[in-house]
RNA sequence: GGCUGGGUGGCAGAGAGGAUAUGCAGCGGACUGCAACUCCGUGUACACCGGUUCGAAUCCGGUCUCAGCCUCCA
């Protein structure tokens, strides 16, 4: 199976090669915390999620990096009013650290290899920076560490700009002890009631950027094969990124492939925390399984925008329920296997319908697409061997996407809030009784009753089921 | 203004020179006591205007238009 992927650096999808095939190194930006994450922040956490999950079933051993930046002017700018503010930020963003964790969770996401915390690297920052100043590509002044951009010829690369396009409506802040407009900051000094450590340079705090190129050195190594994130990204931030690490080790190339998913909308404006049109997954998860998010998340291209909508995630839940209504008609057998029990799946032993979809830059739409096929053969299906086959493709299959992770009983029935599983069946076996009786009067009224409690019921062969709707 | 990437049926969204994407919703039918589930059938879809071609939603040119980045953002 050959994997292709959309490279940002070159602008083309590329046939995916490992600098190491022993050893696959991904790495993914992951929030700055200092509030709820909202979905447009899962999309790049479920993204490569199933890209983690596709290169784990193509090659032995892949490690995965998905940071966590908490050391931010935000962050402390949210504590801003607290009596002891260190503690107060530290407090903060490891609350909220700790819930973005959770919410990530609730989509899927498999635990990566790495989740490194900048506070946790100062000193590999410090290190860092310090090799760069050495190169001759940085300079302290006035407390801070600037990285000059004009000492890397190759800055833009990436983003696809030149240094004469960046003066154009530069909003940047042009700060006098910069020797450049665009130099920017890789240390700044702190003062005494916002986080600091000391440093060559004085007491202070890393600069946005530099976190992440100090823990992919540490965790991956001075180069990676596959470096993921926002679009929103790629300047300046993964610019950067690339510009600190292929100047700090040179004849490094820092990352080899670049990806970059695109913004979820909402109301046909880009979600996002400074507009305010965001959902939070917290939110969103009061009404919806975290799977059902994900089916969400995945209904697109991961590189194209995707319109968010409640109706797009009803939709989603609708898909969703037929694939597990597949599975719950076609288990004869009191099954309770589920995706997760092929988390050892092998790419050759995944459909070649949904292989093939995801290998080719992850088109998960189109693995979506296979999935629904099987589903439709599934219940077209009357060999019991085929029907077995089908449920294993349909469940090797959604391992790689991270869906199919309950048994179908589970997931229409539910544990969102509490059922009175004994009185249902009480009610279903009255009504069973009912329709014996030919009392259909009875037995009408007896399912109307549960539908107002929105539990659905099902006439199978094998005897009356209850959904919850 | 510069750089990206788009405009596909009621909705979401793949595809990419000649096939039915797929799902949701709708309609008709089968199944059912009636439903639900499932199955079968069903839609002059490819922004606009030119061009290339036997043939274009798919290639080329132009027009309009949308989003993202150029500032913190996934």
């Amino acid at each position: 199976m050959q994997l292709n992927i959309h490279n940002t650096f070159t602008g083309k999808k590329e046939r995916f090669i490992p600098r190491d095939p022993e050893r696959i190194t991904l790495y993914a930006c992951g929030p700055t915390v200092y509030n709820y994450v909202h979905i447009g922040n899962g999309r790049p956490a479920v993204v490569f999620d199933v890209l983690f999950r596709l290169l784990g079933a193509m090659y032995p051993n892949v490690a995965y990096a998905r940071n966590i930046t908490d050391i931010d002017d935000k962050i402390n700018a949210a504590a801003e009013d607290a009596e002891d503010r260190n503690a107060a930020i530290r407090k903060l963003s490891d609350y909220y650290s700790e819930a973005y964790s959770t919410d990530v969770a609730a989509l899927g996401t498999l635990v990566p290899t790495f989740e490194p915390r900048a506070t946790e690297h100062v000193q590999e920052i410090i290190e860092l920076i310090a090799i760069l100043i050495d190169r001759g590509h940085a300079y302290a002044a006035e407390g801070h560490v600037l990285f000059n951009v004009p000492s890397f010829a190759e800055y833009g690369s990436l983003s696809n700009r030149s240094l004469e396009d960046m003066l154009d409506g530069a909003r940047v802040e042009v700060a006098p002890y910069k020797k450049d407009a665009k130099d920017f900051v890789l240390w700044k000094p702190s003062s005494n009631d916002i986080p600091g450590w000391d440093s060559p340079w004085g007491r202070g705090r890393p600069g946005w950027h530099i976190e992440c190129s100090a823990m992919i050195h540490k965790h991956l190594g001075p180069s990676i094969d596959i470096h993921g994130g926002g679009s929103d990204l790629i300047f300046p931030h993964h610019e950067n990124e690339l510009a600190q690490g292929r100047c700090a080790y040179e004849n490094e190339s820092f990352a080899n492939y670049w990806m970059h998913n695109g913004m979820l909308t909402l109301g046909n404006e880009k979600m996002s925390k400074s507009l305010g049109n965001i959902e939070t997954i917290r939110d969103l998860l009061r009404d919806y399984q975290g799977e059902t998010l994900r089916y969400a998340l995945l209904t697109g291209k991961y590189r194209s925008p995707l319109s968010w909508s409640r109706e797009l995630v009803d939709q989603a839940r609708s898909g969703l329920d037929r694939l597990y209504q597949a599975m719950l008609d076609s288990n004869s057998k009191a099954d309770l296997t589920t995706s997760l029990d092929y988390s050892k799946v092998k790419i050759q032993d995944v459909p070649q319908a949904v292989a093939k979809a995801l290998a080719d830059d992850l088109n998960t739409p189109q693995a979506l697409a296979a999935m629904h096929e099987m589903a439709s053969q599934i219940n077209k299906s009357d060999k019991p061997e085929d029907t077995a086959k089908l449920r294993k493709d349909l469940l090797t299959s959604a391992w790689l996407l991270g869906l199919l992770t309950h048994s179908p009983v589970s997931w229409f029935q539910g544990d969102m809030g509490k059922v009175d599983e004994k009185a249902i069946q009480n009610l279903i076996d009255e009504r069973d009784q009912a329709r014996e009786n030919k009392d259909w009067q009875r037995a009408d009224d007896i399912r109307n009753e549960l539908l107002e409690l929105n539990i659905e019921l099902e006439d199978s062969r094998g005897g009356t089921r209850w959904k919850r709707q």
